[in-house]
DNA sequence: GCCTGTGAAGCTATTCACAGCT
DNA sequence: AGCTGTGAATAGCTTCACAGGC
């Protein structure tokens, strides 16, 4: 049974909370420690870790390093992979900027923006390349994955010129749903939807669900 | 029966594709048509339109400028609405400008942030206060809507100071899960999650689901 | 006692399938 | 024929509940 696209955000989450009691000396924490600090019931902590190949003990809950070590496993690819910037505008420089903090296994070694004004230029380190070096230089570095930071109106187009050099995984903030062909894995951060949303809900006075994968 | 998170997710993502096509000067729409253009089923598309107290006839589908009425008065509050951006740095600033090209129903007032440098300036039309001021601010702007782009670090912090000033629905960026009272509905966009999230499904060449609510 | 691991139950969301209309 | 509206079925996700271990 392959994991869910829920399962993966919160072990991706679940790593991040555990780095913390790793750096504040936990060796271990139980299912429902973990559950509160990441807005899941102990169970559903459990059944994630589950899909790991576990590593509990009754006695003590489960070793931090260890379920670490698994998280990362099954993750990460072995590899650092690279990521390609599409859109060097506000919202792209300041997702360069929040990803350039180290991230051990995805790094942005590549960004293009259709404006000759922003191009061939080094932004926070990247350089900043034509739209249409897009697939050359997606080749040449073998970049599978993109963050869309570009306009509705240009984000088909992008996605197609992204999808035609190879990249297999897109984040997308384009308010714009995006078609791409089988195989390819699109995730929309969708701001104005979201906000909607939160708006909505807010006028309710109805909390958020439990957490997922998005 | 209150409709879930995902359709009202979809009902924004409806009306947006449905102004686009009321520009475009359709006058009505079927629901595999609309389903198309927003990675939906039509069946999920009507379903989602039941919930309105639908319009549709069988020979021509959904009158676009009713379905636009309906959803309109579903989704948005009978007045603007404010929001509150707390935290101006890189990414605040990009959403500020993101939001700022009219939202015509909710609309940023304010900005905060903790940094003396970035206080008692306006940015892109806002004025940006101290922390201090939060509560006073809202409280007198009447604002219920906040959107947070503050490090992780300070996220905690930062939430109980909104609560406590009245919000009762949060956008957060922050890389932290919120803890937050009940009757106030966080929405979390988490960066570093989506990403890896991306690049667990890419490597697997699997295509995102259907789209949903977030 | 309180924990983990997990089958089974319960919920929620989506899709099927078809009656009814034009 | 092709569409809408909707009960019924299915699929997917979460929680319950309890066996087994410390």
């Amino acid at each position: 049974m392959p994991p869910s696209e829920r399962t993966i955000g919160r072990l991706s989450l679940y790593r991040r909370l555990l780095k913390q009691a790793a750096a504040a000396g936990h060796e271990h924490v139980y299912s429902h420690e973990l559950g509160a600090r990441a807005g899941a019931t102990a169970c559903q902590v459990r059944r994630d870790i589950m899909g790991l190949g576990c590593a509990g003990s009754p006695s003590r809950g489960y070793k931090v390093k260890t379920l670490l070590d698994r998280i990362e496993f099954y993750l990460d690819a072995p590899v650092v992979e690279r990521v390609a910037l599409v859109g060097v505008g506000n919202l792209g420089r300041a997702i360069l900027s929040f990803f350039q903090r180290r991230r051990p296994k995805l790094e942005i070694t590549a960004a293009f923006d259709s404006d000759p004004w922003k191009t061939n230029r080094v932004v926070q380190g990247v350089r900043c390349h034509a739209m249409a070096e897009l697939e050359p230089v997606v080749r040449e570095q073998g970049i599978r994955l993109a963050v869309l930071t570009v306009p509705a109106a240009a984000a088909q187009e992008a996605a197609d010129a992204l999808v035609a050099a190879g990249i297999t995984g897109i984040l997308s903030f384009a308010p714009a749903p995006l078609r791409v062909p089988l195989g390819v894995f699109v995730e929309d951060m969708d701001l104005a939807m979201s906000l909607e949303k939160v708006a909505y809900f807010a006028r309710r006075h109805v909390r958020a669900p439990r957490r997922g994968g998005k």
